[in-house]
DNA sequence: AGTGCGGCCTGTCCGC
DNA sequence: TGCGGACAGGCCGCAC
């Protein structure tokens, strides 16, 4: 579920609680994530400090003094900080309990997150190394866009999600940015102009800038370090919309699937 | 090399 | 109320 602005609130939720503190141990409940939590994890972690706490993608990445850990929230993840006295519920697999009382939990119904050991390199990491731009870093730009996607017949929306060609851009704000530049999903994104991907840079900036502001959106189950929801899907023009009113032109919202993922456009507004 | 799809899981909701 | 099926915020790995 969480995507970039979920990850972000998030990260930026747990990390000053967590900062130069001491790591006492880990609690593994469930090792089976998306891929098994390294046996080696506790032994790496105990009595280290951490040192850094930051974000690449959809991935947190927690740095103690000779290597990194990643976390993955997957479609239903989500970590807080608890004290370490309060119970495990059904689905909190992980917990990383710090000497301060602090218990940083992991709770992960559908199990598609993960929590890897990088090492010393953590950016070099298989699943890192070959990652897209940071969408709301200069260097992602429509140039860039417009370049990787000449000749490419995969719908711009498909191309926009693939974290290799940018991260952090979801289904939710997906749809959402290019509700806001004008469109249609289902575009081959080797005939989006240029000036077209002028309009949707700016336009994926923007929403997930106000997304990361209103502390993410909560469909079901997101909550930040502290177990508070994000407040953002007030502000969703089209996702999850079908059959409401579009708030430009009044016209209904539709539905269609794209590579397996429900897409949402106004047929008037985005072309 | 680009693209499309299966699969990993559990929970929830909807129609019968 | 029960049951089957569809669907859900991600994304790797594989086949073509």
């Amino acid at each position: 579920m969480p995507e970039l602005p979920e990850v972000e609130t998030t990260c930026r939720g747990i990390a000053p609680h967590m900062l130069e503190q001491t790591i006492s141990r880990i609690i593994v409940r469930n090792r089976q994530l998306r891929w098994p939590i390294p046996t080696t994890l506790g032994k790496k972690l105990q009595g280290e400090k951490i040192a850094r706490i930051y974000r690449r993608g959809k991935y947190i990445l927690l740095q103690v003094s000779h290597g990194t850990t990643l976390f993955h929230l997957g479609m239903s993840g989500s970590l807080r900080l608890v004290d370490e006295n309060e119970a495990a519920e059904k689905h909190d697999h992980f917990d990383l309990v710090l000497t301060n009382g602090l218990c940083l939990r992991l709770r992960d119904p559908r199990r598609f997150g993960s929590i890897l050991w990088a090492g010393k390199e953590p950016l070099q990491h298989k699943l890192l190394k070959s990652l897209g731009p940071e969408p709301l870093e200069e260097d992602f730009t429509a140039s860039y866009l417009h370049a990787k996607s000449r000749q490419r017949k995969q719908c711009v929306k498909t191309f926009i999600m693939d974290s290799h060609i940018v991260v952090g851009v979801g289904n939710i704000y997906a749809s959402e940015s290019l509700f806001r530049c004008g469109i249609h999903p289902s575009r081959a994104a080797g005939r989006v102009s240029k000036q077209r991907y002028e309009s949707l840079v700016q336009m994926i900036k923007q929403v997930l800038n106000e997304a990361i502001q209103k502390g993410g959106t909560t469909l079901r189950d997101f909550v930040n370090g502290s177990g508070e929801p994000g407040y953002f899907a007030q502000k969703l023009n089209v996702y999850g919309r079908e059959g409401e009113a579009c708030r430009v032109c009044k016209k209904p919202i539709r539905q269609i699937t794209l590579a397996q993922r429900s897409t949402f456009y106004c047929l008037a507004c985005q072309h």
